[in-house]
DNA sequence: AGTCCACAGGAAGGGCAGGCGA
DNA sequence: TCGCCTGCCCTTCCTGTGGACT
């Protein structure tokens, strides 16, 4: 058979028949129509919110819930309704938006106020200014509006215990101290017992409606499947099973809708890369594996160079296979071995212990505190990927370090 | 019962890059 | 330019601790 040209294979991709006729619609930021299995939820924040239409001061809300069970999703819709609405009824109302893991945006105090205030068109250089000076900004730029404002604050867990809570302590002020606005303030969680530890002023100003998102079944997961799939794919591509396979997966782990969604996107694209016309049950395998190795070689490339390092020492200790658990002295050891192998100048044994720390918490190793007696106490580490991942890692960071 | 290991992890602060107003 | 502010990464110093060993 005669070689393909680079010309063939372009011309191949043009005349086949897509796989995808929308593929948004599989991705997480997709606001679609309607919401299937939040029935109670949807009706509950509306009634919450609606005074605002009204120009009153809706409650502040708490909500609780898991990875993929809808937080976001629902309360977007809910506003973008809500703002509809208001429309119509002519009413000031401004819904305001920001996610505190975004890195570098909103991980801050001074950050969150610096985006918000850029929401509301207000100019706040990246550094420098002195935060009382920012909420300065910020609180003018909100005077000029009047009306109800909707501040939706996303992963407000991850925002607090990172600045402390003085932060929701000023924001539930903005009532008593501006005039012509009213703000209302929605929290999404995903930790249930984040609230906890908060101030108890704030906790009553902040939470005075709560409620819990529960994790999706597979029913439930398949159903939302069903309902993305009829826009993203067109007519017959997907083979009898692969929806439930893909929901029961993602039922399994938490009942995340968003992993669902991500398994159903990867098995089409994989489909669609192997020129299969239809989606089977065994691009769905591929498709899990997929999945989590873009996850963790995304996480690992935009580690710094010195975490990288850390890394690199972990795995090539559990690499000789005869240990599966190994403890922070070793991986020190090893550490400092390799940064002399790469010419990187050593970090403290104390900064590697929160290194590894922050690797525990990506999810890319497991850290756990023991204690040997005699012997002292340590942190036993292992991996948290499967081997397969374990070694595209390797591979990855050995280039990366020329070793 | 007491000792003592090998760290965990908190607190404080240094040094850097970068921005502001005077 | 200077003094003051920020976030970020890191070091230094420190106290705390579960349980094997004596």
């Amino acid at each position: 058979m005669p070689q393909k040209t680079i010309q063939d294979i372009f011309s191949d991709y043009l005349n086949k028949q897509p796989i995808f006729t929308n593929k948004k619609a599989l991705t997480i930021s997709y606001t679609p129509e309607d919401v299937p299995h939040r029935d109670s939820q949807i009706n509950q924040l509306g009634l919450i919110l609606a005074p605002a239409l009204k120009n009153d001061r809706p409650s502040n809300v708490f909500i609780y819930g898991g990875t993929g069970t809808g937080k976001t999703l629902i309360t977007r819709y809910v506003t973008n309704q809500l703002e509809i609405a208001a429309k119509k009824a002519e009413s000031d109302l401004y819904v305001m938006y920001v996610n505190c893991k975004m890195k570098r945006v909103a991980d801050t105090e001074y950050r969150l106020l610096a985006y918000l205030a850029n929401i509301l068109g207000k100019e706040v250089p990246p550094t420098g200014l002195p935060t009382v000076q920012v909420y300065k900004i910020f609180f003018d730029a909100l005077e000029e509006r009047k009306g109800v404002i909707i501040l939706i604050i996303d992963e407000i867990d991850a925002l607090i215990s990172k600045v402390g809570d003085e932060i929701l302590y000023n924001f539930t002020r903005i009532n008593q101290e501006l005039q012509n606005i009213k703000i209302s303030i929605i929290g999404i969680s995903n930790n249930v017992s984040f609230i906890d530890y908060i101030d108890a002023r704030v906790k009553s100003a902040l939470s005075e409606e709560e409620f819990v998102f529960p994790p999706y079944n597979a029913v439930q997961l398949q159903d939302i499947l069903n309902d993305r799939a009829k826009i993203a794919f067109s007519e017959d591509r997907i083979k009898e099973g692969v929806i439930s396979k893909c929901a029961a997966l993602a039922a399994q782990e938490h009942g995340d809708a968003r992993r669902a969604l991500d398994l159903l996107r990867v098995s089409g694209e994989l489909a669609e890369r192997n020129n299969d016309t239809v989606i089977t049950e065994k691009h769905v395998d591929l498709a899990e594996s997929k999945v989590d190795m873009d996850r963790i070689l995304e996480v690992v490339k935009t580690q710094p160079k010195q975490s990288k390092s850390v890394m690199y020492s972990i795995f090539s200790l559990l690499d000789g296979a005869t240990k599966e658990k190994i403890l922070t002295g070793e991986v020190y050891d090893t550490y400092i071995n390799i940064c002399s192998q790469i010419s990187l100048k050593p970090l403290t044994q104390r900064r590697i212990s929160d290194i590894i720390t922050e690797l525990d918490m990506l999810s890319i190793i497991n850290a756990k505190v023991i204690s040997k007696g005699r012997y002292g106490r340590t942190r036993e580490i292992g991996l948290a990927i499967s081997k397969d991942i374990h070694n595209r890692v390797m591979d990855y960071l050995k280039k990366e370090f020329y070793l």
